[in-house]
DNA sequence: ATCAGGCGGGAAAGCGCTATCTGACTGCGG
DNA sequence: CCGCAGTCAGATAGCGCTTTCCCGCCTGAT
């Protein structure tokens, strides 16, 4: 077994076929005693041969097992970017359900490109998952958007499930997040605690989840009395620095009058307050700010981020039991959402 | 090829021969024209195969690949919690240059349980990957440590390449960083700027890294002048939550002399911080507070959290340089830190 | 003309498994 | 005492690929 040369022996690892031979057994007695079968197995064999494997401490080859059966236990993950911490707990929540299924996850990172994420796709087919779950909605009008329907239908047409978090563009089975509700409500608690004159920033035109944000906080505005001009709507990137830039933006155009900024998401809020402070303006006080998703860092920023709660790892679990068929999940409808007011918008009352 | 019964017509994904079948090659033709060989193949048949792979949609069955090659393009990469901005900015640095090379990376987390981290080790070889990269490091009087080793050269043997990141318990690459290099300037400049009475919030006894850090800070407060209790090294979660509850501990023991409290990395920083303003204080001025890691929340939390960059996601990149044998990678030593002052030490001078 | 030698397509032998099939051996009713 | 159904180990035919190996063909040197 030692191979000449470097002195350390170098083993291939085990397969079914040594563990067999060392029991004294078939092929077919060793695979059915170390991964289960329908079939009984005399309790003497099966114990010798699972002796056998210890020794020489057997692991089944999965890719091995998938070509033979036909299936894999993958599944694989699709996010924008794993450093985000909407994404990474979303996948944090996948993978703990995964691993109790007995299933492994592969992840990938789009970079919130459009192509990447196609290719991406292309890619992690050949692994033949059982589930494929995107996380992170891509741009309304993007060119390729027909591409990847395509290339997601081909794929459960072969058997796979696909599950699309928040992003409902294409046909297929979603976790949603009532972004427009939790959005609307936030407007109008914000309305009630005294607050008449606002402001958004949001992500590039056409992002799904944050034009439904929008839309929503629009809404509830409307409904209890508060006021966004048009032009108030600042568009950035949909990251820290895209909040960021947003608000430094928005204080350049001079104070104004707004009262309080909506940021699209966390971390965009986050960012924003950061503009606030460097722009030597008091966050809260000066100008209010209010987030979505509630990402664990912003209960300690200062002020603590009022924001609407996204119970993100939740949604990836739930992602992957709506992908394996799970009925409870097939029948929730979308995932509730929940104000959670905190220091960066105190009451105006 | 359509099933009976739903309509919807059901195809399992074309396989190499199906596509052998349409350009009207043999299977060995086809297989060179699509997946790289060393042998030529006619231009005319290369086209056709091509032609009839993109019309059925070809995609190659990497677990078949798997086994017929007998190596994968995976990378396993095993964190201890993914949504901790530490550990998903090592998974995203790793994701980065796996991709890079056309690797895939599936990810586990062990949820800081030896028991599960071993057990996961030994799922994980099962699909053989050709990398596998451990991060987070494990309590040094661990009893399954042994195991664990012995698992890891098991697999190492087998062809296979481990890294471990920060921890060099076990005898293998390591992408190491150099805590206590880091903490030790730390100490330096913190009593360059006047502070001379600190205290430490730390980790679990024996974790690796967290004990490291204490004792480079311990090392450069004996050289430039500064105190630090035994008493006054709080041990508690390695966690925003353990920092929080430590500094709470810590507050309580009645407000003492300490004017500088060290956390062993970030999130207990950022945790320690809201302990301090919750119990009515202000970071920075009644007490100051400095980090570990510089994790992208520090600069947005206030007052903005001091402490010593370590490049997360470079070191995630590296290791998997260093698993595929780079040999810029292999040269390189220990990953160089760098204090960063912000405001929550402001100069005591 | 002749033949060595490259070239490149196709047949087929695996890779490590699972699942179907085969057949030896049991036990039981008639 | 025969036959028949029921068990369960073992042989074997795949799974979707890669990679020899074989062999016909063309080239070009003799």
């Amino acid at each position: 077994m030692a191979e000449a040369g470097t002195g350390i022996s170098r083993s291939a690892p085990a397969t079914l076929h040594d563990v067999a031979r060392e029991a004294g057994v078939s092929l077919a007695t060793a695979s059915r005693s170390l991964n289960g079968s329908t079939r009984k197995v005399n309790e003497e064999y099966r114990k010798r041969v699972l002796e056998a494997a210890a020794r020489l401490d057997y692991s089944p080859n999965l890719s091995a097992q998938a070509v033979a059966r036909g299936t894999t236990t993958t599944v694989a993950l699709l996010v924008a970017d794993i450093a985000d911490p909407y994404f990474s707990s979303i996948a944090a929540g996948v993978v703990a359900e995964a691993d109790h299924e007995h299933l492994i996850v592969t992840m990938a990172a789009t970079e919130r490109d459009p192509e990447r994420e196609l290719e991406l796709v292309r890619t992690l087919r050949g692994q033949r998952p059982r589930v494929m779950i995107l996380a992170g909605s891509r741009p309304t009008a993007d060119p390729t958007e027909g591409a990847l329907g395509e290339e997601l239908r081909a794929y459960e047409r072969s058997g796979g499930r696909v599950v699309l978090i928040s992003r409902n563009e294409l046909d297929l089975r979603t976790v949603l997040v009532d972004n427009f509700a939790g959005a609307e409500a936030l407007a109008r608690e914000l309305v009630g605690i005294g607050y008449r004159k606002f402001a958004v920033i949001t992500g590039a035109e056409g992002l799904r989840t944050a034009a439904d944000r929008v839309e929503g906080f629009r809404a509830g505005l409307a409904a209890a009395g508060g006021t966004l001009d048009d032009d108030d709507v600042i568009r950035d990137a949909f990251t820290r620095d895209g909040g960021y830039d947003g608000m430094r933006r928005l204080l350049e155009r001079g104070p104004g009058d707004v009262e309080l900024v909506f940021a699209a998401n966390d971390v965009m809020g986050v960012g924003a307050l950061s503009a606030i402070r460097d722009a030597g303006l008091t966050p809260g006080t000066d100008v209010a700010v209010a987030g979505f998703d509630d990402i664990p860092t912003v209960r300690d920023v200062t002020p603590a981020l009022t924001t609407v709660r996204v119970p993100l790892e939740e949604i990836g679990r739930r992602a992957l039991r709506l992908a394996l068929g799970d009925a409870d999940a097939q029948a929730e409808g979308a995932v509730p959402t929940e104000v959670v007011l905190r220091e960066s918008t105190p009451g105006r009352k």
